[in-house]
DNA sequence: GGTGTCATGTAAACAGTTACATGATTTT
DNA sequence: AAAATCATGTAACTGTTTACATGACACC
């Protein structure tokens, strides 16, 4: 189960709560869930019940009881197994295309007026992510080897964009162009 | 709901089956469902019950009877609608990453064979979207410009697995190279 | 006084997959 | 004799999201 191995992956940075578990995840782009509660603490039950991580209560004067979970040595297995299995290649899922594939009949304007409205969702969302990166995006960072890596995986994303946007502009010069 | 546009989509090449479009879905890229029945002919109800397709049962003396559907002057009307609506920038989900994200621990040996073993199945997927594009993709082509469109949509997705591909070739590189 | 953050959790709904089931015909 | 194709459909399950619920504190 994946996000039960991302959250030992989380957890092998230092012991934290549920809550800030959610908060990496929400704000990663390649963590993909919602970060919504239903899951994660589900998911928390789940490894605890295992043995993977350890729970402490915390009781806090202000604000409710933290939960702090820690990493297990079966926790530490678990993780670095799950770390070297193989995976299948990225899926991405275009709902761009969905719509596009059926747009041929409309007309110069119109079609013209959707790549360029899918072109700022692009061009939005590229700078968006360049911009929280800048701002300091979670990373372990915790040997030379693991900032090549996550630095390597951020361009991938940030690449992604700018490869589709670049898609998109030249299909939109295209079909300017085209008119026969 | 994008399945049932998806279907209309289909349904505007021309009159067909359930089960034909299940075929398309699941050879397709981009229409991104198993194409299992439970999805298709619980859609197929849905798009009939508003009206948006009609359906001829024709009883044949070999095999199972067939439901042709079609669309109807509505369903051109939705279809055409849903084509210039907008949409997000597309998602990747990369269950490589979350594997990758916990690897830098591992020895070089583990991580150059799991950078390896994803770049094998990246190249692996890269070479069948050629191939089955090159014997004959399910595209309209009903104009110049539709062609123009899947022929454009069919090259980003290649492009997609040919940068997947050089990105974790470089990262490889650059794994190998290290060590202080 | 409303909104936002911290921090936990639950309920209900939706989306999507795998597997099952039928029954004839064709292919290996 | 077994497996695949045609063609329909259902059941059970997993995964994911949205929304609800609590309660204190901080900020505007």
């Amino acid at each position: 189960m994946p996000l039960n191995h991302t959250l030992l992956g989380l957890l092998s940075c230092g012991p934290m709560t549920g809550y800030d578990m959610k908060k990496i995840i929400q704000a990663s782009p390649w963590m993909h869930w919602s970060g919504n509660n239903n899951q994660i603490y589900k998911a928390l039950v789940e490894i605890l019940a295992a043995g993977l991580v350890s729970k402490e209560t915390l009781y806090q004067d202000d604000g409710p009881a933290k939960k702090m979970y820690s990493l297990t040595q079966a926790g530490w297995e678990a993780l670095r197994q799950w770390a070297l299995e193989p995976s299948e290649p990225a899926e991405v899922k275009r709902s761009f295309f969905l719509h596009l594939a059926w747009a041929a009949e409309a007309s110069q304007e119109q079609l013209a007026q959707l790549l360029a409205g899918y072109e700022e969702e692009v061009r939005g969302r590229m700078l968006l992510e360049r911009e929280s990166r800048r701002r300091g995006r979670f990373s372990p960072g915790r040997s030379q080897r693991e900032t090549l890596i996550w630095d390597a995986m951020y361009d991938r994303i940030e690449g992604f964009y700018a490869e589709e946007l670049r898609w998109v502009q030249d299909l939109r010069q295209r079909i300017e162009e085209e008119q026969p």
